[in-house]
DNA sequence: TTTTTCCTCCCCCGCGCGGGGGATTGGACT
DNA sequence: AGTCCAATCCCCCGCGCGGGGGAGGAAAAA
């Protein structure tokens, strides 16, 4: 092993907070580097020690662990974030893993898993509970489908350009027809959207899956 | 322990089966049902045995496992499916989850953390490899990019509401300042993130994660 | 066969918007 | 004190674009 891994514990419950100190401890490479109670104190803490990885748990008086992840990601996204939270799946994992949250565990993890689960997120690699993961799963899968509107093969064709720096005069001459056609299928899109400019049809497209956002 | 957790398994190398079947025998609750050397038998196996779970190896001739697992997935999709591939990550990996596979895991794997993998998808979860999950995490959005330009408190503030689909007089309005003084932020905008027109910006910022896509 | 849909092309109008100038305030940093 | 920048406001110009019309031909559906 190389440099060992530094770790901010931020837990409500002093029993918590100990017991996860017993458990980390077992591991040689562990370092746990501090410890806060709440979201508030966390900060300030991950602020100063720059810890490898921070376990956070989900509810906490003063500022939650949302809050504090949030706020950590902004300020140093270099520190990972390990959410800790009761049995019960929370709603809102699905904001957590949205702005970038490396992992999230139930209580109930068994301590050599949660091992894994610290060593996998700090080598850049994301561990979602098992529960969680199904969860964020289905979410995506069910996002792929529901369209109200329906466009011709060309119109999507075209709602693909509406997304490049193209303009219609530009696309037209991609396409080989004339800048006229061009604008009376991005009308006609337009229309089946219920959108009322070019920007806002290619934000909805993007959110309806019918295009993808390459990075 | 109740009733045993019947599995299939489906790969065209005789050792991996072979390797595969040891490991599972350590478990007392496990029991292997059957073999197949390629997708088509496979489905023919898993049609006819209704095991628990498939472990299905990504690479095969004649009917390789995303075939296989998308046709199993129609016809009997109360049947789990668990993916095992090699040490690389297939970009297949994306259908899969969409199609709705439960288990992802690469053959590199520990024999105790397959087992764990198995009796978690069996259950009704979804156990990706950490490096998968990683992936499909990427994909779906999260994980801020370092963005090469800065924007100030207030043209951020603006370039939120450049992906609504109000004019910059409404955002004006809205904002309580001037109409020049929304259009002079939007031209600083458009310059710093050297974009021609506001739909790209907008674009851009989904990219960059400056702005979130809601559902 | 009739009807509908899709693709193509055209005209006009007015506003939204991109791009080019510039000016003033106040705060932060030197 | 002087410099820099963010934030505010102003003017002008020309093109891109949204919205309103309409039309013809080919192909698929009724």
């Amino acid at each position: 092993m190389s440099d060992p891994i530094r770790i901010l514990i931020v837990d409500d419950h002093a029993v918590v907070r100990k017991g996860l100190v017993m458990v980390l401890r077992q591991e040689p490479d562990f370092e746990v580097v501090g410890e806060a109670e709440n979201g508030r104190k966390g900060l300030e803490a991950a602020r100063s020690l720059n810890p490898d990885i921070v376990l956070v748990d989900l509810v906490m008086p003063e500022m939650d662990g949302q809050e504090m992840a949030l706020a950590l990601r902004k300020s140093n996204p270099s520190i990972k974030v390990m959410m800790l939270t009761g049995t019960e799946v929370d709603d809102r994992v699905y904001d957590l893993v949205a702005a970038g949250i490396e992992g999230y565990v139930l209580k109930n993890i068994e301590p050599g898993e949660l091992i894994r689960a610290i060593r996998a997120v700090v080598s850049g690699e994301a561990y979602l509970h098992p529960a969680v993961m199904k969860k964020v799963l289905n979410r995506m899968g069910q996002q792929a489908q529901p369209v109200s509107f329906s466009l011709t093969p060309r119109e999507l064709e075209v709602l693909e350009w509406m997304a490049t720096p193209n303009t219609y005069r530009q696309i037209a001459n991609q396409l080989g027809v004339s800048e006229e056609t061009v604008r009376s299928h991005a009308k006609s899109i337009l229309e089946k959207m219920k959108q009322p400019n070019r920007a806002q049809a290619v934000l909805a497209a993007v959110r309806l899956k019918l295009i993808t956002v390459k990075d």
